[in-house]
RNA sequence: GGCGGAGUGGCCGAGUGGUUCAGGCAAGGGCCUGCAAAGCCCUGUACACGGGUUCGAUUCCCGUCUCCGCCUCCA
């Protein structure tokens, strides 16, 4: 079975095929840079990711855009009551962004493009948009309006005469659902010069003008969560469309994560930040939390789960080690094939960990039965799944390996176990006892094995 | 008011018109182990509520209740 996804505009799963051959080009809507990130941003971000890495492992070139919204409303806000200056502002907070998808071990975008950095091919757009008759300048605003494209509300499922008011009454709008383009700038707000005055972004106009920059006027994929559905994706449909642009060919929509049953959001002060996050457990692990339920369905965050899916995560982490330990090095193998086929459904992430786990749990029973080239051979499945779903415990982003970072603790753990080990041959339980626990005190866990003693640290 | 999503076993979280089960975590029993740990095996008999369709529904239809999201900035 090939690749199918959900597409939000015609609400079915449709086979993907790339537009353009070997190449999928990907567009996701990154952050406004207005504060620090929380699971819910990268959550999205992390379903586009192994969405990407699916299809890189399925032979496809990827070109992915992440944008970044550098100027709006907020940021200007919080800057002046921070006191500094905006692009400071927006700039910190693109690092923090950053951090946060380079800790969680999402692959770097192709390009991750400013708004500020993209104004020339802004103004083009807008030009072409009122060419065309489908938007109009008024007292240095432009706007585009909404009545003069039929097929807006198509993607939201929003009939335009149902809709209640738009964004906020302006003089200049011919109809209150028209939305703005560009914004004439007050005094003493960054402002960039063009025909109708000068001004800076609407907020969707970057979208449209970046993606097809850099992916061109028809492209595969545009992603984002559930809440860019509606005005954003629908105003960027709305304005490419009208301009001619084919735009995005699959509409794809992450869920929330929630917190108590609600939305994650800074009014509501129920945020889960990263950076914190991070400090108090491996990324890895907060990743594969992350992933496991499917993309369209609401993860309600808690720490029991969060905890939960550690355990999951170092059950996989385990086998591998198990494996290595007794048979040397694992090189990363061929996905089942009913891994493959539950990421080409949608992409199936909780089907697929199922077959991960179940191809441990198999994986296992061949080690404990003797059957190291049957093990060996599942450990390479398991890693080249856990490299898709970027998980993988041996790659070199996840690895812990406290031996290569400190030959000094490698060789006095192993002088210990050594120690422990002719304690034990002599019968001596007593002193291999009090070594082991010297070791588990110090957050050394020790697991004897047909091979010897395996020993990793915790925490 | 309009549009959309969801209610599954102790917990997380999939899925399907029908005897065989998602998967994980936790629990109990067993095997293994000097003891542990890890691992393996076994156990739990779930699908919000009320109707209907059907030989048979958790899965389809209708209704009810509850929760959530979007319609204003938002991943």
């Amino acid at each position: 079975m090939a690749l199918h996804l959900y597409d939000t505009a015609t609400r079915d799963v449709r086979e993907f095929r790339p537009a353009r051959g070997a190449t999928a080009s990907m567009y996701v809507c990154g952050a406004t840079v207005q504060g620090i990130p929380h699971i819910g941003h990268v959550r999205g971000a992390l379903n586009y990711d192994v969405l990407r890495r699916w299809l890189l492992h399925n032979g496809l070139d990827v070109l992915m855009v992440r944008n970044v919204t550098d100027i709006d409303d907020k940021i200007l806000a919080k800057a002046a009551d921070a006191g500094r200056p905006w692009w400071e502002w927006a700039a910190t907070h693109e690092r923090a962004f950053e951090d946060a998808y380079t800790a969680l071990g999402c692959l770097p975008p192709s390009i991750a493009p400013r708004a500020t950095g993209h104004v020339t091919q802004m103004i083009e757009l807008m030009q072409r948009l009122i060419d065309a008759g489908h938007a109009y300048a008024a007292g240095g605003d432009v706007y585009f309006s909404v009545t003069s494209f039929d097929d807006y509300g198509v993607l939201s499922g929003q009939r335009l005469d149902e809709m209640q008011q738009g964004e906020t009454q302006a003089e200049g709008k011919r109809d209150p659902r028209d939305f703005t383009l560009w914004k004439s700038s007050k005094p003493g707000e960054p402002s960039w010069p063009t025909p109708w005055g000068e001004g800076r972004p609407g907020w969707h106009l970057e979208c449209s003008a970046m993606a097809t920059t850099y992916l061109g006027p028809e492209f595969d994929i545009h992603g984002g969560g559930v809440d860019l559905v509606f005005p954003h994706h629908e105003n960027e449909r709305a304005q490419s469309r009208a301009a001619g642009d084919g735009f995005a060919r699959f509409w794809l929509h992450n869920a929330w994560v929630t917190l108590s049953g609600e939305k994650m959001s800074k009014s509501l002060g129920n945020v889960v930040a990263i950076p914190e996050m991070v400090r108090r457990y491996r990324a890895v692990e907060l990743r594969y939390y992350l992933i496991q339920p499917h993309y369209r369905s609401t993860i309600e965050y808690s720490d029991a789960a969060l905890s939960e899916a550690a355990q999951g995560y170092r059950r996989i982490e385990q086998f591998l080690r198990r494996v290595s330990g007794a048979s040397g090095e694992v090189r990363a193998g061929k996905v089942a094939a009913e891994f493959a086929a539950a990421l080409d459904d949608d992409l199936g992430t909780p089907q697929a960990f199922a077959v991960l786990h179940n191809t441990v749990r198999d994986g296992n029973a061949a080690l404990d039965g003797g059957d190291a080239a049957k093990s060996v051979e599942l450990a390479e499945t398991v890693r080249a799944m856990t490299e898709v779903l970027g998980l993988d415990p041996l790659s070199e982003r996840w690895a812990e390996r406290a031996g290569t970072e400190s030959q000094a603790l490698a060789d006095l753990v192993d002088g210990m176990l050594a120690a422990r080990q002719r304690a034990r041959a002599e019968r001596d339980f007593a002193t291999a006892d009090i070594i082991r626990d010297q070791l588990t005190n110090a957050g050394i866990a020790v697991e004897d094995t047909p091979n010897g003693p395996l020993w990793t640290v915790r925490d």
